[in-house]
DNA sequence: ATGACCACATCTTGTGGA
C-alpha cells in the first residue's frame, strides 16, 4: 500500500498532471491539498473514469483538501474538531479525514501564518493546537494513523537551503516547530526522516528565482506516523518528477509505502 | 543580474501563496 500527499495549487489547472500520477501505477491512495474549487466544481467524474473514488472539502478559490483511492473511502469527516467556541466561525477548508483500505487518513492544509506575527500567525497556532489535540484522540482508534499534507513548517535547519534567510517567518519560527514536534511528543513518526535521517529531501521550490534549477527547496510537506503505522512503514520519499513538468505545482508528493 | 512566479476573480490589478 503506498499513499501520497500532494499539495497540487489549483487542482482545475493540474487536473492532467494528478490523473497521471494515479494512472502511473505509483500509489494506492492520494492526498490532495489547495484544490482552490468549491466542492460542486470537484471533478469526481475525471477520477471515476479512471476508476478512482474521491472525497473532497472544497472551498471556492482557497484551501481545499481531498483524498482519493481506488480502494473504498469510508467515515468520512471534513473539519478539525473546535477547541473554543471562536472555532466554530472557521470556514477554511484545511482537513478531511477518511478510512481506506485500513488506514485513518488525515490530508493537512496547515495556515501559512505569514505575516509574523499577527492574527494569520495566530491563527496557524490555533489551527496547530486542534489538529494537535485531535492526532491525541486518534492514538485511542483501532486503526494505523497517517496525518499528512503541507504542514507549512520546516521543522529544521536541513530542511531549508537557506535557513537563516528565513528568521521571522511563520514556516521557520520556534512556535510553528515546537507546535509540529508536539506530535513527535505524542508518538507520531516523520517518515520521511525515519528513512531519510539526514540530507535534504525538499518537496517545495518556489516558482520565483530560479529555485527549482538551483534546487533552492524547502521540507515542508510530511507524512505523520501513529505508532501503529509506524511499525507498518517500509518505505518513503519524495517524488520530485512532478515539480519538473510543464506548468507543475510548486509542490511535488510526499509518498510512504505501508505493510 | 540589484533581475526573476503562478492562480484566481473579473477588476488588465489586487490578493494570497511560502
Amino acid at each position: 500500500m503506498r499513499i501520497a500527499s500532494w499539495n497540487v495549487n489549483s487542482l482545475k489547472a493540474r487536473l492532467d498532471h494528478v490523473l497521471d500520477y494515479c494512472r502511473s501505477g505509483q500509489v494506492d491512495c492520494l492526498m490532495l491539498q489547495e484544490l482552490k474549487l468549491s466542492d460542486e466544481n470537484f471533478p469526481h467524474q475525471a477520477f471515476a473514469d479512471i476508476g478512482w473514488n474521491s472525497v473532497c472539502h472544497g472551498q471556492k478559490t482557497y484551501n481545499g483538501v481531498a483524498i482519493l483511492s481506488p480502494f473504498e473511502i469510508s467515515n468520512v469527516m471534513r473539519g478539525l474538531p473546535h477547541l473554543t467556541p471562536e472555532d466554530a466561525q472557521d470556514e477554511q477548508s484545511r482537513y478531511i479525514e477518511a478510512s481506506v483500505n485500513g488506514f485513518r487518513l488525515g490530508a493537512i492544509y496547515l495556515p501559512n501564518g505569514n505575516p509574523c506575527p499577527g492574527p494569520k500567525f495566530d491563527y496557524k497556532l490555533q489551527w496547530m493546537a486542534r489538529l494537535n489535540a485531535h492526532a491525541k484522540t486518534l492514538l485511542d482508534s483501532e486503526m494505523p494513523v497517517i496525518l499528512a499534507g503541507d504542514y507549512n513548517v520546516m521543522p529544521q535547519a536541513i530542511d531549508c537551503y537557506d535557513a537563516p534567510a528565513w528568521e521571522g517567518d511563520a514556516l521557520w519560527h520556534p512556535q510553528s516547530r515546537a507546535a509540529f514536534f508536539e506530535l513527535s511528543n505524542l508518538g507520531y513518526t516523520d517518515a520521511i526522516r525515519a528513512i531519510h535521517p539526514v540530507g535534504a529531501q525538499y518537496s517545495y521550490w518556489d516558482y520565483q528565482a530560479g529555485a527549482w534549477p538551483r534546487d533552492n527547496g524547502i521540507r515542508i510537506d510530511h507524512l505523520m506516523l501513529s505508532p501503529e503505522a509506524a511499525d507498518k512503514l517500509v518505505n518513503a520519499g519524495v517524488d520530485k518528477t512532478p515539480r519538473g513538468l510543464e506548468r507543475p505545482s510548486d509542490h511535488t508528493p510526499v509518498w510512504v509505502e505501508m505493510l
